[in-house]
RNA sequence: GCCAAGGUGGCAGAGUCCGGCCCAACGCAUCCGCCUGCAGAGCGGAACCCCCGCCGGUUCAAAUCCGGCCCUUGGCUCCA
């Protein structure tokens, strides 16, 4: 069964084949650090995240970069008292960094930023001016888009209908309006630093960083950026390249015309677009100011149930963001988690121990793996993949529903589930910290003092116990095997 | 206007590449039963939809292929 990728720069869904059989090079177009990030961010990171884990499951070795852009216009216009462009970036990449960890991702081998690539940057400028793809022009640098034949190869337009890029001011400069700037001379523009300051008001402006270069000092283009740190830890021609759909153009379009110009080698084999998420009517995005933070996310749902949210649907397809599709997605992560939770208890008790086997709790566990694979080798379908765990659950709670268990059977269950949640990032080891045990005991102590009001028959007692917990956030659940319980 | 993706049952969301197992997966919502002091969870079953944006075509057979049309979202300016 072979591993199969909607390749945006064909149409077509192909089978993936890496340069090396054994190494997969990913780069994932990253964020640009103005702004928390918000859960639109966190869908591309979840899924790009399960990407780099199926395909270590498969057997391949990952190397897998993603980059910060922390020199931009917007950053400048988040400076405040006393700081500068580079230390606004910092702060938000440590926000960022902690989101992405809250949110179980695997990281990424390098987080290369702008700022420390920009003597690369200006290499590959100077390698496209040499060779003729690029000119110099009052001290800035341009893309000539009529010396890339492949223009416009990756997002289908025509040369003639794209109207133009970047700001009015630098268009006189260009001799093409479509051709975009690989370095900008001077320092920021005021005027567009003014635009993204919501309401903040300098005398002047904050400048942001300004670097030396052959033409002078100034700054480098919007999207030189990627294709020079991904060629710098990836090297000329990397496998996968991801990023949100509303990148295809012209980020992602520019991105393969320097590179491709630059090495005459083909810059990416696969093209991978994360669709968007949105609310009813928009996409989520932080200048539209309609978005849920990872922070207050993560805080509100958890990770499992979010990264359940987030990966409800394939990663090219849109996904509505609503109170009702994230209730769904709980739903889904309970059931798991409670179906988990109770074939452990069920490994623990006297009846595991018998030889008996079930044959259809034995086939179910087959089934789940193959058709986990199956919908996963299907460029990546989540939901299908959840979908199988979620049959697998229903085959563990209709097992321990019986008298006797089948005690290896039952082990290869959970551990089948466990390792196959593992690659979406889900993970049923709850929080083992002094705090939770704590709470452990005391919400057993309070169920012991229950359990001897329902000896007693005084069941109205007994349920207003149930109904604080419940107010608390525990859930109680009588068992014949006694009372159990899942903390918030 | 141009480019791209998409329109699937009450919701959500697979399936469309490779036409039949799709009288449409998984989950939620509704109803009934089992279990239970009750509730929840779990299990079993049922109903709703009766159909896969609209129109036409190909075929023994189409949600799935072909053509036309309508609509939505994204991009064409920073954007996951």
């Amino acid at each position: 069964m072979t591993l199969n990728v909607k390749n945006t720069l064909t149409g077509e869904t192909e089978p993936f084949e890496p340069r090396d059989p054994d190494d997969v090079l990913l780069y994932y177009c990253g964020l640009t650090v103005s702004d928390p990030p918000h859960l639109g961010h966190a869908r591309s990171w979840v899924h790009v995240d399960v990407i780099h884990r199926w395909l270590e499951h498969l057997g391949y070795s990952v190397r897998h970069v993603e980059n910060f852009t922390d020199v931009n216009e917007k950053i400048v216009a988040r400076v405040g008292e006393g700081e500068d462009e580079a230390t606004v970036a910092e702060r938000y990449i440590a926000e960022t960094l902690a989101a992405m960890r809250s949110l179980n991702l695997l990281r990424a081998e390098v987080y290369p930023r702008v700022s420390e690539h920009v003597p690369e940057i200006i290499e590959l400028v100077e390698t496209l001016v040499e060779a003729g793809y690029a000119y110099e022009s009052a001290g800035s640098v341009y893309f000539d888009v009529t010396a890339f034949e492949e223009y416009g190869k990756l997002s289908n337009q025509e040369l003639a209908e794209i109207e133009s890029q970047g700001d009015p001011d630098e268009r006189a400069e260009k001799r093409n309006p479509a051709d975009f700037a690989l370095w900008k001379a001077g320092g920021v523009d005021p005027g567009a630093v003014r635009e993204h300051a919501k309401g903040a008001s300098w005398e002047r402006p904050p400048e942001g960083q300004i670097w030396d270069s052959p033409w002078g000092p100034g700054r480098p283009g919007w999207h030189v950026e990627c294709s020079a740190m991904s060629m710098t830890h990836l090297g000329k021609t990397l496998d996968i390249h991801v990023g949100g759909r509303d990148l295809v153009f012209p980020h992602h379009e520019n991105e393969i015309a320097q590179s491709e110009a630059a090495t005459g080698k083909p810059f990416a084999r696969y093209w991978l677009h994360c669709e968007l998420l949105r609310t009813d009517e928009e996409k989520m995005s932080s200048s539209l100011g309609n978005f849920v933070t990872v922070a207050e996310a993560v805080d509100r749902w958890g990770t499992n149930v979010l990264r359940t949210f987030l990966t409800a649907g394939s990663y090219n397809s849109e996904q509505l963001y609503s109170d009702g599709t994230i209730a769904e997605a709980e739903e889904r992560w309970e059931r798991l988690e409670r179906s988990h939770e109770r074939a452990r208890a069920a490994l623990d008790s006297p009846a595991a121990r018998t030889k008996v086997e079930d044959e259809r709790l034995r086939a179910a566990i087959e089934e789940c793996r193959e058709s986990f694979a199956a919908a996963m080798n299907d460029d990546f379908n989540t939901r299908g993949a959840q979908s199988a765990l979620l049959e697998l659950a229903g085959a563990t709670n209709r097992h321990v529903d019986r008298e006797e268990y089948d005690y290896r059977g039952l082990r290869r269950a959970t551990a089948c589930l466990a390792e196959l949640a593992g690659v979406l990032g889900l993970s049923f080891d709850g929080e083992s910290t002094g705090q939770a045990a704590l709470a452990d005991e005391a919400v057993e102590l309070v169920l012991a003092v229950r359990e001897e009001e329902r000896a007693a028959g005084n069941y109205d007692r007994a349920d207003e116990l149930r109904a604080e917990l419940e107010s608390l956030g525990v859930e109680v659940q009588d068992t014949d095997d006694g009372p159990n319980y899942r903390l918030p």
